[in-house]
DNA sequence: GTCTATACGACGATAGAC
DNA sequence: GTCTATCGTCGTATAGAC
């Protein structure tokens, strides 16, 4: 009838190791290619545990495919070089952040993906760059800012283009750079 | 044993019935949201002739989400101001045009659909841009321009982002533009 | 060769017993 | 909270009729 606390331990343990399998397997295989009962056997739960706990293997996702490592950090620094600042700082985000994001890209047939998708790029780009920029436009050309950069890691880590994955960083900072601050100066 | 001149009639015409099912449903409902046995009911036919014909949903769909009305004519007009122009040729394509690029996208999971996008990226955007831009690093300033618009198209059509799929296409045009011919100028 | 019928194995998700 | 058994659906393969 009622959960004893013994119950409600073993039951936080289970989530938890959920959660975690869910988190390392999701940003290595992707979401389609990771099955309830591979993060169960990861886990070392049973299957029917992980949609009793999370509800859906979608919403598991969702819930698991952030960062802590917070991007908020890249539209920091100096107004006058903040084009080439944000580039540099997005490519240089930790390998989880990166696989995160590749997940999270890949998996956009799901509509509560792409929602999960458009609150990250307001909480930790738009919303803290437009409080930044002055003149016309500035809610929207924070948002074309983010347009751009989103561009830019499409095509070097979800797509992996080969014509741009293989230019060397420092390249990729001063042009794409420049393209971001004709936005950021308005 | 042989094949008569009646079989391959009726087979070309199984086929074509497929793929036109497959081109309606895949453009409508995406990838994912559209089973084989759906797409053999609309074409009025056996779902195990979907694969008999196609090999998997995968290449029916790739063979399938194409278009006609080409997009190498965006990279045409005055060098001065071809950022606008790329942006407004862009957003001016067809709904089919739309519907095919979200199509994709979305399905970016599967790497055979990731070639096609690079693929279709560089056919249609990056070498003819390329083969017009003068000065330094000319094929990258062209990949980086289409990254840049790929990321705007991934804003507005893919992600559905209200902060900016509300702006008037004239605003988008002016300032997506100007951002464009920032790499176009190089 | 085209097609029909049937089946396989894996999937996400659920009901109900413990 | 957990586990077993199972459901309906999926992509795909194939045997055999025409």
């Amino acid at each position: 009838m009622h959960s004893t606390p013994t119950d409600r331990r073993r039951g936080e343990a289970t989530r938890a190791a959920i959660r975690a399998a869910g988190a390392r397997l999701f940003a290595e295989h992707g979401f389609q290619d990771t099955s309830v009962r591979d993060i169960a056997r990861e886990a070392g739960v049973d299957p029917a545990l992980v949609i009793r706990h999370f509800r859906s293997k979608e919403r598991l996702f969702i819930e698991t495919m952030s960062v802590e490592d917070p991007a908020r950090s890249i539209v920091e620094g100096p107004l006058e070089q903040l084009g080439e600042a944000m580039v540099a700082g997005t490519l240089a985000r930790s390998d989880r952040a990166k696989k995160v994001y590749t997940a999270l890209m890949r998996a956009a047939d799901h509509e509560e993906v792409r929602d999960a998708i458009a609150r990250a790029n307001h909480a930790t780009v738009i919303a803290p760059l437009a409080r930044r920029l002055s003149g016309h436009d500035a809610q929207l050309r924070a948002a074309l800012v983010s347009a751009q950069l989103n561009g830019l890691l499409n095509t070097l880590w979800m797509i992996e283009d080969e014509a741009v994955t293989r230019v060397p960083t420092e390249v990729l900072i001063t042009e794409y750079g420049r393209a971001l601050q004709v936005l950021i100066d308005g």
